[in-house]
DNA sequence: TTGTATGCGTTATCAA
DNA sequence: TTGATAACGCATACAA
């Protein structure tokens, strides 16, 4: 069923079929309901790459992100949704399992996809999980507006709503400082991931500034949304001499292996040992014992990069737009 | 840039750059490398809606999900993965949240997303959550295939891979009743869910069946992706006059909530209180305590879910399938 | 091995 | 207010 056979039927021409569906108010009322009389009567729909072929907005925003864990992303999409929808937008979650099971870069996936998906807009989540190299990647997809939510490096080419790790760290480790411990033992996440490097590095510079020494052996690496990984690398950390007096682990999940694994050896946390962790998932609140994390404002940020999205959607000229956000720390019982 | 364009500076034919795209076995050895050449020069990309305008595959497979919470989800779709990227096929999760929170029903948001995503098949997880008559908004995607994955009533019209929820009510009830336990309290999820009513109805029938009494009143409802309502909706479990020995929650989420309560209020687990459940999600595993809960085979529904409609891609006449898949119980520490 | 011509379903321009 | 028709970019049957 087409455009032509609806024209046919309600003895019009295709011509007025389509200013039925994209200006009805240039057709006469008796018309109109003819026309659309018929389309409903044949379930009409209408055909999107046809359309699309003559250039017509679609009103799709997808959403990448890079992995099915982390649950800051489901703020984000809630937040960009709210600004979106005003718009008449749609934001679609797509994620694509297959791309990380290959080790595929991110990029090169959108890209990959792109050509099979209608959009008018891209977020961006996680040039986290970036590898290496990826700017070269993403200038196949120089037409389409993007703006990317950074835990990592802010790129110099595009939109960035960027979340400050600087900031993340430095509270994390001052915290630990007024709560005595000198001894930190450190869990970080995939150890290529480019959010672990930006950590890291923000690790040194801050424990540095605050007079705290984190020794090299101190530090292990999980891989992020694996508890099991934070069960297992644990151990070796409990083998150090003198044993740190608390676990940084980079993400939540990490930290529920680690604490699994304390509290199946009858530690108690956080007298014998405590632990603290970024992302503020819900389970942090009820874990139990309840875990101190990094909060992100996610709400707020998938708001901003709905935002900045929509202004260079509507005007692919003006300059690019960077915007920081700062983490707060929610202190619970594990720490 | 089209595919005209390349082929004015490749001193070609548009057939011969259409040729090096799709059939290049049968483009002579010189001009293919001409005319990729000047493709990589330009930086050409296909256009997708002109492409597809002509009815080409798109080797895409959407799975929509009800939503962003239950993990079995990724089981399910790594074992339809497995399966379909044999064939050349990318699977695609797509989870609109906008829906959800709109109450619209999953089905008109497939109907309505269909006409800007390009795909050949739908695996459409959870007629649990659709609401009633979803089955006049089915009728719209007449022409697509679709394997549902169904832990609700079978429907009738559709390929179905269909979790049994009698024996996972069944092999929860024996094991209680082997524990010792004749006193229990319910937290089912949505009472508007076809997967709770389901749920219950089962519980009558199997609770009947083996001589335990289950009141009413010992019967609460949570929300499935809220663990706070698993920690709220408990209370009244615990005022009951005789209180239950265990607590059997619809899902793992509400689990957990029932547990922070618990723990929170120093109750021991399972000596004070029981807990079981269903799900079995990798946090049920790294709950402190352990959750006995009831184990869905998702890498398995989802490959027989991909096979299902790769038969169904490939011929359309083919009659109905509806697989049966059994649950077991993971025996762990809370009950 | 390559080229010509046509159709896919829609929108947009122009004329009536 | 409506109609005829030319694009849009690609794939393909047929011809050469």
């Amino acid at each position: 069923m087409n455009i032509h056979k609806i024209a046919k039927l309600a003895n019009v021409s295709v011509a007025t079929v389509s200013r039925v569906i994209n200006n009805p108010e240039l057709v006469k009322e008796s018309t109109l309901i003819k026309v659309k009389t018929v389309m409903e009567e044949n379930n009409y729909k209408i055909n999107p790459f046809a359309r699309n072929l003559k250039k017509v907005r679609t009103k799709n925003i997808i959403m990448i992100i890079p992995n099915d864990v982390n649950p800051i992303i489901f703020d984000i999409a809630k937040g960009a949704e709210e600004i979106l929808e005003k718009y008449g937008y749609i934001i679609t979650l797509f994620n694509n399992r297959k791309s990380l099971k290959k080790q595929e870069g991110l990029i090169d996936m959108i890209h990959k996809n792109r050509n099979n998906f209608f959009m008018d807009g891209l977020i961006l989540f996680g040039s986290a999980s970036l590898q290496e190299g990826y700017e070269k990647s993403l200038d196949k997809l120089s037409n389409t507006p993007i703006v990317v939510i950074d835990t990592g490096a802010i790129d110099k080419h595009l939109d960035t709503v960027y979340i400050d790790e600087g900031i993340s760290i430095l509270l994390t480790l001052q915290y630990l400082q007024k709560k005595g411990h000198h001894n930190i033992g450190v869990i970080a996440g995939n150890e290529d991931y480019n959010v672990t490097k930006r950590r890291l590095k923000e690790l040194f510079i801050n424990s540095e500034k605050l007079g705290i020494k984190i020794n090299e052996e101190n530090i292990v690496y999980g891989v992020y949304d694996s508890i099991e990984s934070g069960y297992n690398v644990v151990k070796s950390l409990l083998t150090l001499n003198p044993k740190p007096t608390v676990i940084f682990a980079f993400n939540d999940l990490l930290a529920i292996g680690v604490m699994k694994y304390l509290l199946e050896n009858n530690y108690k946390i956080p007298e014998d040992l405590a632990v603290i962790s970024c992302d503020n998932i819900p389970m942090a609140n009820y874990y139990h014992p309840g875990i101190t994390t990094i909060n992100f404002p996610g709400e707020e940020i998938g708001k901003t990069a709905a935002q900045i999205l929509l202004d260079r959607i509507d005007n692919k000229d003006i300059p690019i737009q960077k915007v920081l956000f700062s983490p707060t720390l929610k202190i619970r019982e594990s720490c």
